[in-house]
DNA sequence: GCATTACGCTACGGGTCGTAGCGAAAGCAC
DNA sequence: GTGCTTTCGCTACGACCCGTAGCGTAATGC
């Protein structure tokens, strides 16, 4: 979020039930007219909040679809489902479940967009959004770890290359799934996706043999 | 493209130049200005046209610079580099080094965020952008047959499905290292994603085993 | 009560949109 | 050359959205 009442403050408190208000409109708003028709003025008036209010605790329209998209991230859990393929299948459905939404859809995407050109915007959907899937990873191998189905770690550095490129390997494919092929990343697709994550892990860290 | 002049046709004829010019505008307006701020008077001011001329040939911002954004990709090659693992290598460098490109990094995203939204707009992407990109995928799977390094295929359906998926977790994949990762996708990651590719590859085609 | 902060409302200059209308330019048919 | 057709550059326009300033009011802590 952006403005939790500062604890020893003086004067009248924000409204926490605006920043719900408004974070809904904005999903809403995102549903029915996408990210280019999407007005400050209309979240406003959707929220039953003056356009002013909005303003005073989101600078512009970028940050307010961040936390507003980084919200339905917040549902994402890793169930243990008993085995490393069930955890990264139950897992990788619930993004795609998100994705599937259209305010998922249409806002994600625009703000990725415009943080090509805004190193703090970039930095606040790394934070919000980005780094809470990236955790997920990480718990997933710890927990196959103790499982014994993957080898603990020996090089940390080598480990945390491996645990990235899984994460954009996974986020992206379903991303991709999704919004460019536009096609539903179902169970058939992730059952796919799975084995060929979880064979090419199987491959020792290379390091050498190149072409 | 939009316009080619159309052969039988009376009157003046359309300027090829103004194409072209009005194409470079577009990314070169995404370079200073980014999607959100880049409007269209501003390119048209840039490619030396009036306004009137832009919106003669494209129907809004989204169509432009879908073209602008197309034109990046017609340089893509599959060079033939002796081993399958090498040609994967090789064209997912040519792509990561065309996404790498803000012009391609601030257009692309938008206008696939505002595609999920405008059916006409997201099969203008699949045509001009996407099937491109996904031919090479099947040119590569038939060369690593000829040279038998892959089995041929036996069902049909189940090679599209793969196809489909490995274009899906390859492209995704690059997306989201540079778009969200903001990390290069250079030659140690890439060698790391193909070795990952080609070790799920080898496993067989699933269909039973089921968590 | 008093200071302080948030709120709703109105109004505003500035910018972009997409279009209409006009005269001039560049082709083709004859 | 003379027409016909289409494109081009230019100007102007209403409509919309932006982001902010100003004001009076509401809600809290002291």
């Amino acid at each position: 979020m952006q403005s939790s009442t500062p604890a020893g403050r003086t004067g009248r408190p924000r409204s926490a039930a605006a920043d719900t208000a408004i974070l809904a409109a904005t999903r809403a708003a995102l549903v029915d007219l996408g990210w280019s028709k999407l007005t400050l003025g209309d979240v406003a008036t959707r929220a039953g909040v003056a356009k002013t209010t909005l303003y005073r605790r989101w600078a512009g329209k970028n940050e307010l679809v961040v936390d507003a998209v980084a919200e339905l991230f917040d549902e994402l859990r890793l169930p243990d489902r008993g085995s490393l393929a069930a955890d990264i299948e139950g897992v990788v459905l619930q993004f795609a479940a998100i994705l599937a939404r259209p305010e998922a859809k249409s806002g994600l995407m625009a703000v990725v967009a415009e943080s090509t050109r805004d190193d703090a915007l970039r930095e606040r959907i790394r934070t919000s959004i980005v780094e809470r899937q990236k955790r997920l990873v990480l718990e997933g191998r710890a927990r196959a770890q103790t499982r014994g189905e993957l080898p603990p770690e020996t090089d940390p550095a080598e480990a945390a290359r491996t645990a990235d490129l899984i994460f954009d390997v996974v986020a992206g494919a379903v991303v991709h799934r999704t919004l460019v092929s536009a096609e539903p990343a179902d169970g058939e697709w992730v059952r796919d996706l799975t084995q060929v994550l979880l064979w090419g892990l199987a491959s020792q860290p290379a390091e050498s043999d190149g072409g």
